[in-house]
Parts: C-alpha cells; structure tokens; sequence
DNA sequence: AACTATTTATAAGA
DNA sequence: TTCTTATAAATAGTT
C-alpha cells in the first residue's frame, strides 16, 4: 500500500560521536544495545563461541548478555589468566582505523595491562564470592522444566541451611545491633548494608 | 560495470544454527567478532556508555573489547555486586528464531518483561546448564551474617523466577521441537569454587 | 511501538 | 586473510 503522499526520511548516517540530544541518545542506547546483544548470540550460535558483555548505560544501569553465562566466561577469562599468564591475544576491535585515535581501542599494551590487573582482581573476584550468588537468579529463567524439581529442592535445602546459619550468628551476635525494619529491596536502589551491622532476619521462601 | 556475465552471489541468509562447514565458520566468527566489537565501539561513543566484551573463539582463543577497558567494567560489575545491587545477569542466549522480538538481552527487568520461551529453547538451556550452572557448588555456611539478607532477596527473587519459568514453559514447551544434540560440553567452563572459602555445606544447585 | 529509507553488515566467491 | 558484490539486517528520524 503506497500512499501517494511523500516519503517518510529513513535511516541517515550520523558522526561517530557521542549523540548530543539526551532523548535520541537513549533511544539509541536502547536499540543498539539491544542490536548489540542479538549480534553477540548470533556469534555465539553460529560459530560455538562462548561470549560475555556487559554494558552500563550512561544513567549506569548494567546489562548483559552471556552465552553460557556472563560468569561463565568470567572464570575462563580468569583461568586463562591464572594459567600462567599465556596468552590474552587480542586484536580488540577491528573496527575501523578511526577508532584508534578515539583509544577506544585496546591496545596490546592495555591488554597486557589487563592481564595483570585481572591476576591481581582474582582475589576481588574470590572475595565477591558471595555476589555469584544474586547473578544467579535471573540464571533461573534458562531452567528447563525438567531441572525446576531439582532447584526447588536444592533452594529448600539452601532456605534450612541459611536459616540454621542466620539462627547461629544471631545467637552469637545478636547483642550487637537489632536493625530497623528491612530495607526495600528496590530495583534501581541497592540495598547497602552498614559495615558490621548484621541484620536480623526473617526466612520466608 | 556491469558486464553481460552474471553477477556474483551476494549475502544469503542462513539458518540460526552452528556453522556446519569448519572453514565457513571460521570465517564467519572473525567477521562477526569485527563487527561485534565495531559495534561495540559505536554504542560506547554515540551513547557514552561502558562496555566490555570477551569472546572465546570454538578453539579457546580469547578476544575482548573494551571501553574505557574490560577491566574498569569488571571492577564496575564487582563493585555492584559488592553494593548488593541487584543484580542482573542473564540467561544463556538462544538460538531459535526472531530475536527482535524475543529480547535476547536482559536486564532482570527486562527478562520479567519480555520472556520468549522460543527463543532460549533446548539449545541454549543445554548449553547453560552444561557450563557453570549445572554444577556450581555453593558454600551457603560460609556466608556472613551481613550477606544473608542479599541472599535472601536473591533467593525470593529466584523463587519467582522459577515459578515463573515453570510457568512459561507449561504453556511453551508443547509447541518446542527438539533439535540439535546438546552443545560440546567440551569448552565449557570448568566450575570451581574459589579456594579460601570453607566448605562446611555444599549445595547442588 | 511502528514505519521506511538508508546505511551497514556480511555470505559467498575469487 | 583480504577484496568484491549482491543482499540481508540494523537503525535514525518520523509518526
């Protein structure tokens, strides 16, 4: 169906630098990244690669994408490091020349740079320990129905033993400090909690 | 220009699925991992945002962007997790059809949101499930008292997750078809648990 | 969110 | 791996 009336102007080309207008800036951050991650699972399919990237906007909300898993390719990464410092070749990207004046660009020397610093963030990483442990909620949604019985039961048995673990540190540090009521734990407001102020809680799952 | 003989073949789709000709698929990973991290570049300078992104090639070798580096992101992500932040990580991308429509990207929210069981059909699920999902041991005892409120969440969090996805699946999984054996549960990352952590409870989730 | 005119990305082939 | 070319896809600006 051609309207007889005039055109609509489609795609045009615009300079590679950071978009001016805050609205036409996030409507492109939202399709780019979304273009961006269907771009890395086509990769990931079409050629059995394992890829991980994470992106924060410039209002610094994260997002990613993993295939296996963000965490995943995070441990490879950092036993490939700790493997003996082999090799992280990396040509970056391969964009175009014009990327490298905007050091946009990894150089070799950045990523050697890196490959340090990411022997020395393995301890980091250890210590985070515990934060492998919310990344894996959303994990949930690739459940199979078949694997859902399993977690069900594994989170029963997690709900007992952190119950039994709560009770046992309240019991030997409860004369520290009863908190106020518990903090909301909103989607854009990280609940941060006070150094050495545990908190007493209340097991519901 | 155009001579009378006929034209070469340009670009022609091809089905979401592994590159079943080794050559072919090599060629195609350095392409697309180019104009992966092109893309990269672009939505990192139009949008001002932070990106990194790692890929390991079938043969294990890895390649990574980053912007300002993929360290300062990892160090971002680390802190996030540390603040409690809820966190967002994201299934195993998918194969199947229509990505457009499926968002293959997720932020938690947006994995709430738009949940196309087509997409993360068997092939993905295999695949996360194989890597460091399956077996990850978890340390539940170890955890501080400080932590266990996190956990908490995340743990209300998965709970929903599950019962969602169990849900989605009911409705999907009749109209799935089973594909491709599962992926080569060779490259996949071997899940460890950080040394430095007692183990008093292991949990397999 | 939908719609298009264009710009880009790329599958094949050489 | 690089270059070319015909096409498939992504997407900037509008509605």
């Amino acid at each position: 169906m051609a309207p007889a009336g005039k055109a609509r102007p489609g795609r045009r080309r615009i300079p590679l630098q950071k978009i001016s207008n805050g609205d036409a800036r996030m409507v492109s951050f939202s399709k780019r990244r979304s273009g961006l991650f269907k771009k890395a699972a086509e990769l990931a399919i079409l050629c059995g690669a394992e890829i991980a990237a994470v992106v924060f906007s410039p209002a610094g909300k994260p997002f990613s994408f993993g295939h296996p898993s963000v965490e995943a390719i995070a441990d490879r990464l950092l036993a490939e490091d700790a493997a003996g410092g082999a090799t992280f070749s990396h040509p970056a990207a391969a964009a175009g020349g014009d990327f490298a004046t905007s050091g946009l660009q990894l150089s070799h020397e950045e990523v050697c740079r890196n490959f340090d610093a990411q022997v020395r963030k393995r301890e980091a990483v250890e210590a985070a320990l515990s934060g492998a442990w919310e990344r894996r909620n959303v994990n949930a949604a690739a459940l199979r129905l078949e694997q859902l019985s399993r977690v069900k039961s594994s989170m029963e048995a997690l709900k007992r033993e952190v119950a039994r673990r709560a009770e046992e540190l309240r019991v030997s540090e409860l004369s520290l400090v009863p908190m106020a009521p518990a903090p909301p734990p909103g989607p854009t407001a990280p609940p941060r909690l006070p150094p050495g102020v545990p908190r007493l809680l209340t097991l519901d799952i």
